[in-house]
DNA sequence: CGCATGAATGTGACCGGTCACACAAGGCGC
DNA sequence: GCGCCTTGTGTGACCGGTCACATTCATGCG
């Protein structure tokens, strides 16, 4: 119940007009803050639209000026730390922006799906984010008709990143690069690689970041394991690992894969940083707490959605602020997870 | 560059019209599944639609109908496990359902704050889901003007449950009250309670669960330590509680705040499950793979997230299914972090 | 056979804004 | 004092749909 009785329907420019006894033209141009209106006039107006509470209706500007002020974000998972990091930094400025935020969630990778989504995406008009770090983020992306606004936040950029390519990404070459450079530097023969799935055929920067490091080094190229994403994925890859005596150092592709790996190790009896060395990716928010605490390799994903947005919002306005990929970079967070290898070895 | 040349303006329902050689309303009626067009017409138009690639503006569609078709969800945050499986699954429903979904993100719980993102999402039209699990959530549900559609996902109902209250919640209470029977079974004296903070001033459902199970038991009922939501909130709670030999079993609030917990009575040099028991709240996902891995209660977040989609949807569509609040069942799962208090004890 | 009835379709107004343009009043140059 | 430009304001059409009502034509029935 209302305290007026019912609910009205909301003040339009009309009402407002009306009210302060202008045309709507005028109401109009009070809310564009275009210079041409008398002052005298303007006051009357903006008490007006205090005093009925008129605000102006979303739908109806989109409808005519044609833009949305909206963005979609698709991603095929929103519970990932670093997924929904992304979701909460695009928010955040879009939000500044005064965009509207939509999401849309790929649950499968089958075309059909995921094209029904980026349908779904693009009647929202405004801009799409595409997180294309799996195969369903890759197909969206892929999916998008041609001179759509869309930004996708990518493992590595498909093609030179020179220009405006419509595209963020961390440093993962690097960060991986410096992880296994700092196993090496431990005294570990070699590091093998726990790899997460990688979205697209190529080889993912991680594992080039992984590989450049080990050949400074002269240290032997095990096969990297693929895996999953999640803990299991890490445990299973891990359980294997174990067996092989030589194994000191491992490398995991994300902290979640990583946590399953200090688990497995945990179950097989090999010592963490004992016999053996783990080193993460991304920085969750639990893997200082685990035990023993994780080395890993931080990115900033919300800086990534901050990012994403900023290009895409400059691909929307002319007047929007071009941030040029202002992303920062990877930093190597050392915990006890790390450490010389055993030295009887 | 497209293929056709440049990107043309999308068909409209009378390009629609004038390809198939009717009026406007016959293709609205086509698109709506009005019964009464001929068979032969209704086959022209659909032709039309085929070939025009014709999709109907979803930004008319709602200025025209008053229907939004969308539901912006207010959260304080994206990255919380538990938050984001509720997104999860009302993003799952709502995409069954053809609604669009938008998210905000509650960035302070100051007041101004709070009024503009529930402002925002006003805007939006359609109904809203406020997570109001946290003060920012609380004060957002509180703030949302008296007629809208708006379900709360709360910890507590805050008046008796029948009817239609615009309410979802797990059941806290029989959850906590599981998890404290399952260690007094065990046979500890007692069981401390680590407590995320509250969003009300009222005592949560959590601690009444706990409460419950240790009268019952005739336990005695130590103070519960207040903390806040993630591991270092546990890591200082548990630092202060480690010091107390007789504490035997730790009930936390959620399982980061048991994470925190794990690591202070690891590093204090406390045994768990060996002379401390400690069980969490969630069942995050990798709670599972932890050393020790975490007894927990399993709630199912995800489930929560569509029944609040269905309790709104059907607050805004007379048609839809009102699913009468099927959230599952807490359930306990036992794993290492809680055994047997030392015999010594 | 005339008229009521219902099916099939079309017309105009409307949702709440924006945009392009018309128009009145006032200041300035000549 | 006339034209011209600028400032302030209003009018009409439009965005792409929906809704209420009008119209046409075939049909059924008394």
């Amino acid at each position: 119940m209302n305290v007026t009785g019912h609910t009205r329907r909301p003040a339009s420019i009309r009402d407002v007009a009306t009210a302060a006894g202008v045309s709507y033209q005028t109401v109009s141009r009070v809310i564009n803050g275009h210079p041409s209106v008398r002052p005298a006039t303007r006051e009357r107006v903006l008490a007006a639209i205090e005093e009925l509470g008129f605000r102006r209706n979303a739908t109806a500007l989109a409808l005519a000026s044609g833009r949305t002020r909206t963005v979609t974000v698709l991603t095929a998972n929103t519970t990932h730390y670093g997924y929904a990091s992304i979701l909460q930094g695009i928010e955040e400025s879009a939000r500044a922006a005064s965009y509207a935020v939509g999401i849309g969630v790929l649950e499968s990778a089958e075309d059909a799906a995921v094209a029904a989504e980026v349908q779904r995406a693009t009647d929202a008009g405004g801009g799409i984010v595409v997180i294309a770090y799996d195969p369903a983020g890759v197909r969206a992306l892929g999916a998008v008709p041609e001179g759509l606004p869309v930004v996708g936040v990518v493992e590595t950029p498909a093609s030179p990143p020179g220009g405006d390519s419509p595209w963020v990404w961390t440093d993962d070459r690097e960060a991986a690069y410096q992880a296994t450079r700092h196993l090496l530097s431990l005294g570990h023969e070699t590091v093998h690689y726990v790899a997460i799935p990688s979205s697209t055929r190529r080889t993912s920067a991680r594992t080039s970041g992984w590989r450049q490091a080990l050949k400074e080094a002269g240290a032997p190229e095990p096969r990297p394991v693929q895996s999953s994403w999640g803990p299991a994925g890490g445990h299973a890859a891990a359980l294997k690992l174990a067996r092989d005596p030589s194994v000191t150092a491992i490398l995991c592709g994300n902290d979640d894969l990583a946590l399953g790996v200090l688990r497995a190790l945990h179950e097989t009896g090999r010592a963490v940083p004992g016999e053996v060395s783990v080193a993460g990716f991304d920085d969750a928010p639990h893997s200082a707490f685990l035990t023993p605490s994780l080395t890993t390799v931080r990115l900033d994903f919300t800086g990534l959605g901050r990012a994403a947005f900023a290009l895409l919002h400059g691909a929307l306005e002319e007047s929007a602020p071009v941030a040029p990929h202002p992303v920062s970079v990877p930093e190597l967070v050392v915990r006890e997870s790390s450490g010389p290898p055993p030295s009887g070895s």
